[in-house]
DNA sequence: AGGGGGTACTAGCTCGCGCAAGGTACGATT
DNA sequence: AATCGTACCTTGCGCGAGCTAGTACCCCCT
């Protein structure tokens, strides 16, 4: 299949002229292009002689002639993936395939551009929603589709059960381990920022429905000395429970705690969000809140096969979407 | 930038058009074409139009016009990505970026098209080496530039002295701090047993050398009370100081360890490697070993970058490979 | 005046494919 | 006999950019 002509690839072209017969045909039996009448003899002719050759369509020839690329680009949150995860992704890029499309995974990092830029995707999801930044440079690249939307007014992602439920189950995990105290442990880092500011809008006004006094919201950065200064004042003011933005953040100050001489949960009761791998290892082990990966991620993949058509984000929402990990940090 | 063209992509002829000049020149000049002679004037007058009215090149005219997609598929192992192996690819990511090249990263799923026949990359580059049907598989989508070849040697970032050196590191400063009887924690996990083998010889090896007792090594999981019982078992047998094969399986043995009521390091001193960001946060902080991120992506660049233009495999070694971080868990 | 040799560009073909619009042959209908 | 309809296929343009082979102009030298 591979031994005719020396090296070149083979095009559509080539199949038609070795059956005598138009390029067009060929695509037409190819594509399967609805509209067009081919005797059946043709097709098959047409089908035996590419698999013959070996005739691969050129990915780059028909993105360029249909103006869509086909691929859809998930980017992933800079952690390792769970097994689980790891295998939804492979069954939603199944999926995907099917439609015609191919999945490529993408981990952001700040030492390249990114790849939007240079793979132009149809679509950009992300698993996690996007710092403004993200947004502004995956629509500099002239994308449109974006998944999660960045909605001006009420971002669907900042008000959708499925990200509400993990900050307002932290709370209420707390206020049930009898704390009334409770502070917020917000990310310092710039790119995380918006999404943190989301998180403790909820813890905010779940306190507050719950009757909590002022919640006490701090940036913590592991590179200086904030996780221990927030410490020391949140256990001065009285407070005794802390809900954290996300793992690293709870490890980092039940780190700092500990190294206070402070007993964790005893004067201080710390709990994370996202149940990374490392949260159970640690000692106390983090208790913290998991999300339903699986679900939320085959709803990404509808997602982004209903934002190609230009149709809206589907309804279903993933039912059972953030449960509580309960571990001895609380 | 973006309110000119109701929607419509910018391209070179728009560019070109809004100067009056002809869209060669507009491509000689983003191209910064060699053999073009271009005036000073002209070449600004085109960057400044280009960056005014957004223009993006389009990937994939540009993968048609000149036969070359410019993406280098990396074909990672099924298993979660240690922290200094996702930093390895960050770096090589940009180092590929400045020669014009993308990064995209693929895990092989056995549910889907493998990516390389959508993709289309230039080269595809594979951390383990390939089965003979995935060579097949990439031939028969025209690809030629496969690595590791088949059947030429196994990469230098396989067994170069860049991985021989933490493990030794890792020994030695046990040895330093005092520590005769010393044990290895490999990993549970089936994937990563060949590295795991790997890194135990070099740590045996090491220890003889240095005339240290026999090495007891152990395999952690952490789903089940393995690490419990290797902690006991060492302890019992005069075990003073662990060598871990990554930040995690030290984190898991050192968890074990506190959660039996044993000093670290006193009673047991725990040393990891890769210097995952964890390792800090934890109470005591990991020692660990640091790999030259730096260097190890630049080789795998470099193969990457040689291989698309037919060249061999780099020989050169990363220079300064694995530097011991001490903290407190030694 | 007629080259010769730069410099600074432009015209136009090419890549492989999708797809709209246009044939052509042949039997059926008026 | 002329027209129509349909099944089947072809011509040809366009997608956006790379790049070769010019061309027009100017300066300098004999």
């Amino acid at each position: 299949m591979s031994t005719e002509n020396k090296g070149r690839r083979v095009t559509a072209a080539d199949v038609a002229k070795s059956l005598g017969i138009s390029r067009a045909t060929v695509g037409f039996v190819l594509n399967k292009t609805r509209g067009q009448t081919i005797s059946e003899a043709t097709r098959k002719r047409v089908i035996n002689e590419a698999a013959r050759l070996g005739y691969r369509p050129h990915t780059a020839a028909q993105a360029l002639a249909r103006g869509r690329s086909r691929i859809i680009l998930l980017v992933l949150p800079d952690w390792p993936l769970e097994y689980s995860m790891r295998r939804h992704i492979a069954e939603a890029s199944g999926f995907l395939e099917e439609a015609g499309y191919s999945l490529v995974t993408y981990t952001i990092h700040e030492t390249s551009r990114p790849l939007w830029e240079s793979l132009d995707p149809d679509v950009v999801i992300g698993l996690l929603p996007f710092s403004e930044e993200e947004v502004e440079s995956i629509r500099a690249s002239g994308i449109t589709n974006i998944v999660p939307v960045p909605d001006a007014h009420t971002p669907a992602w900042q008000t959708g059960p499925s990200i509400v439920a993990g900050p307002e189950l932290q709370v209420e995990h707390l206020v049930e381990r009898g704390h009334r105290k409770i502070a917020f442990a917000a990310p310092g880092d710039n790119r995380l920022r918006s999404f943190g500011e989301a998180r403790r809008n909820i813890v905010t006004n779940k306190a507050l429905e719950l009757g909590l006094g002022e919640v006490d919201c701090r940036q913590i950065d592991r590179q200086d000395d904030s996780p221990q200064v927030a410490v020391r004042e949140w256990v001065n003011a009285g407070v005794t429970g802390v809900v954290a933005f996300n793992d690293e953040i709870a490890a980092v100050v039940t780190s700092a705690a500990l190294r206070q001489g402070l007993a964790v949960p005893g004067d201080l009761a710390v709990i994370g969000h996202d149940d990374d791998p490392w949260g159970e290892i640690l000692v106390p082990a983090l208790s913290t809140i998991r999300m339903d990966v699986e679900g939320l991620g085959r709803l990404l993949a509808l997602t982004a096969l209903n934002a190609v058509d230009g149709r809206d984000v589907p309804q279903g929402e993933p039912n059972a979407v953030a449960t509580l990990v309960r571990r001895a940090s609380t």
